[in-house]
Order: structure tokens, then C-alpha cells, then sequence
DNA sequence: GACCGCCTCACACTTTTTTGTGATTGTCAC
DNA sequence: GTGACAATCACAAAAAAGTGTGAGGCGGTC
């Protein structure tokens, strides 16, 4: 019996998703919270398998409810329910100890199958959602794809990013000293910032 | 109409696939490759839509084909198909520039979704795969998974990635000058690295 | 109590980075 | 052919980071 919690505070959704849950054969939904408050203050006791938690909620939200939780509950597992899209929320989500993504709009029988596949140690969520996750993943050709950088200037961030020092980079184009000066101070011009740190943070996104 | 490559040397399951996707109205798959290294050659000049490439091939394995391939083509997707589930092999494949992930036992018509899926900006891949992905996500961005680092070196490092100055941690932590630096050498130190951005990419593992 | 690790601070010195202000060459578009 | 811009280099100065050495207080453990 796999028991689930819901966290929503539009009424209409949570009671729906519980009547869902409730009638489906292998699952339970005895609990169901309105607020991130009130869910971070009760579900600690009460171990669920399973928390399916809206993302914009009144006061604190989810993603801040997962971090706590999660902390406290490493065993319950967590799936956002969320109409965002953005990297931020997701990437934030993940982080903070989310197993699965799901958007709103996702029907009510992949909603019951995503609940079964993350208690089976999978991660539910679209496959748009996998691409960025994958792609933040791989972000070290984020350089590239930057185009107010010039094909050297993207070079020398590059080697700026393997904290290689100025000295190293110019032997390494095989430039003088002076070139790579310039080049890094171009790309701060451009990036708008003023520290190598600072420009590594812009262009990974990173922040 | 959606132009596939197979990479696969068992000759059975490339031809199989090849008659696939050829038979699926909107697909077409006019070329197949026993080898990466004859792919590798190949494939730039025919500039497919998407690729699906097997990793374990004799002499140079996918992974190496889709990192050198990818460099030269990055309009074409790649989707791997292999029997590897280990985490090395997924996310080496993933940092190569694979856009999907499947394995070989996955059925002919969830092939052929996944292909759809990976041109519309998908990334397909089983869900016990995403999770494992979103795992390592996790650990990624923690400077706190780090046991060598006390409590308020972390802190500083916290801060010297955000690219604050030396004085700005000073005065955000409440401490003097000297103290960040002092914190600063520790951290270098117990790190092995002498500058900033090699302390951050050693703890974020991006190198 | 002695020892040790953490946090704190200080001074001095070297190295590197960042910024300011140039200048030359080559290429490409208009 | 002029203007815009990328890439190269130069000199100089200010700011910041990194390194060596030392030291006091504080909370734990043995």
C-alpha cells in the first residue's frame, strides 16, 4: 500500500487528486495539507511513501518544503506538481530533493503512473524536463553558445574557466601576455561584470 | 520526414532497426554503420536529423563517436542504445552530447517514440535512468557533501563562488579581512589548488 | 591541565588580476 | 575608401588575490 500526501492549496486540485489517489487500487491519500507551513509541521510524523507537492503556494513554497522534509524524511520520496517550466524551478526543485517533475496539465492516469515509477526508484518526468536537466549537465559548451563573444574571446573564457592564469593562457594561444589582458577585459566589458568568478557565474548560469 | 543513422555492429539488430524506422511513415533510414570510426567519417557530410548509436562497438566506442560528432554536427541528435545501466556510461554519454538514452532491450515502438520525442526537444530515457541523472544532480551544487572543510569554510567558499570580494565576505560574514583570508589559504590548501576558480571547480567537479 | 582543531586577526611580501589609455594590422561591409 | 570591429601588442598603475609567518581565544577531548 503506497501512501501518499497531497500539498495544494487550491481546493478544488487537492481534493480531486485525493479522490483519485483514494480510489485507486494499491493506494492511499488520508492526508492532504493547503500550505508548506502546515505540511512541514505534520508529515515528519506521519512517513508518507509518496508527497506530491504544488510549487507556488501561499507563504513558503514548495520547493522550500521539499528542502525541509527531505532533510527530515529521506525516505518519502517527492514529486512537484507545478505549472512552471522555467530551469530555475526545476534545477531548484531537483536540488532540494524532488524525485519527479510534473506539470499540471499531465493527466490523471500518468499522474497515478509516475507515482508507482518513482516507488519503484525512477524519476518521473516529461522528456522535455529531461532535456534541460540534461543539458545543465553538460553545460560546459554554454560558452558557445553565447553570441556577443567573439570565437577568441570565447577561447580565452574557456581557459579562464580551467583557472588557468593569464601567463598560462598566452602560452597556450601562443599570444603575448598583453593580447590576453585584453580579450579578458573585453569579455568583462561585454558580460558586464568585473571578476573572472563573476563572468564564470554568467555565462554557466550558475550564479 | 526525419532522417535517421544507425551506428550498431551486430548485423542483425542494425538491419533490423534500419527496417524499422524505414517502414515508420515520416522516418527514413537510408545509411547504417558497423563501426564509429566509418560513422565518424561518414556522417558530417550527410548531416541526419538524429542518430542512434550503440556504445559498445569494436575499436572506438559511441560515446567517443558522439563527442567527436556532435562537435561537428550540433543540429544532430543523438539518442544512445546500449545495455549498459551504470551511472559511468550514462553520464559519460551524456557529457558527449547525447540527447537520449535507451537500452537495447527497449521495445521497437518505444524506439520509434523516442526518436519523435528527441527532435521535438525531448530527452528520452527510461525513468530509472532520469533518476539516476538527477542524483548526481544533487550532489553537484553541495559544497556541504564536503568533509574536509569546516563549517566556516564552506561559508567562505559559499561565498567566493557567488565572486564576492575578499572585503564584501569580510563584511557579509561580520569578520575582518584577514580572516577571509586566512579562510581562503585553509580552504587552497586543503583543496590542493591555488586559485579560486580551481577551489570551485574541484568542489563543483566541472573541471 | 595539556593538546588540538576551529575561528579569529595582523603584517609583510609576491604574484596576479583588473583597469586605463593607447596603437597597429587586417578583414569585411557599405 | 571609410568605418566598424576583431585581434594583436604595449606601458603603467591600482586593486585584489595568494603566500609566509605568527599569535590569541575558545571549546572540546584525553
Amino acid at each position: 500500500m503506497i501512501d501518499v500526501i497531497i500539498v495544494e492549496d487550491i481546493r478544488e486540485i487537492r481534493e480531486g487528486l485525493q479522490l483519485l489517489i483514494g480510489s485507486c487500487e494499491g493506494f492511499t491519500c488520508t492526508h492532504s495539507f493547503p500550505s508548506a507551513e502546515l505540511a512541514v509541521e505534520a508529515v515528519p510524523s506521519l512517513g508518507p511513501d509518496v508527497v506530491l507537492m504544488d510549487i507556488n503556494l501561499p507563504g513558503m513554497n514548495g520547493i522550500e518544503a521539499v528542502r525541509i522534509l527531505k532533510e527530515k524524511c529521506p525516505a518519502t520520496l517527492f514529486i512537484m506538481s507545478t505549472v512552471y517550466e522555467d530551469d530555475e524551478n526545476i534545477f531548484e526543485s531537483l536540488k532540494a530533493g524532488a524525485s519527479g517533475y510534473l506539470l499540471k496539465k499531465t493527466a490523471p492516469s500518468r499522474i497515478m503512473e509516475a507515482i508507482t515509477e518513482v516507488t519503484q526508484g525512477g524519476s518521473p518526468m516529461s522528456s522535455q524536463i529531461a532535456r534541460k536537466v540534461i543539458d545543465s549537465f553538460r553545460k560546459k559548451d554554454s560558452i558557445d553558445d553565447n553570441d556577443i563573444l567573439t570565437p577568441k574571446e570565447k577561447e580565452v573564457l574557456k581557459a579562464l574557466a580551467k583557472g588557468l592564469r593569464y601567463k598560462e593562457i598566452a602560452a597556450q594561444l601562443d599570444v603575448s601576455i598583453e593580447t590576453i589582458r585584453s580579450h579578458a577585459r573585453r569579455i568583462y566589458e561585454k558580460l558586464q561584470v568585473q571578476s573572472r568568478t563573476e563572468a564564470l557565474n554568467k555565462v554557466f548560469g550558475r550564479n
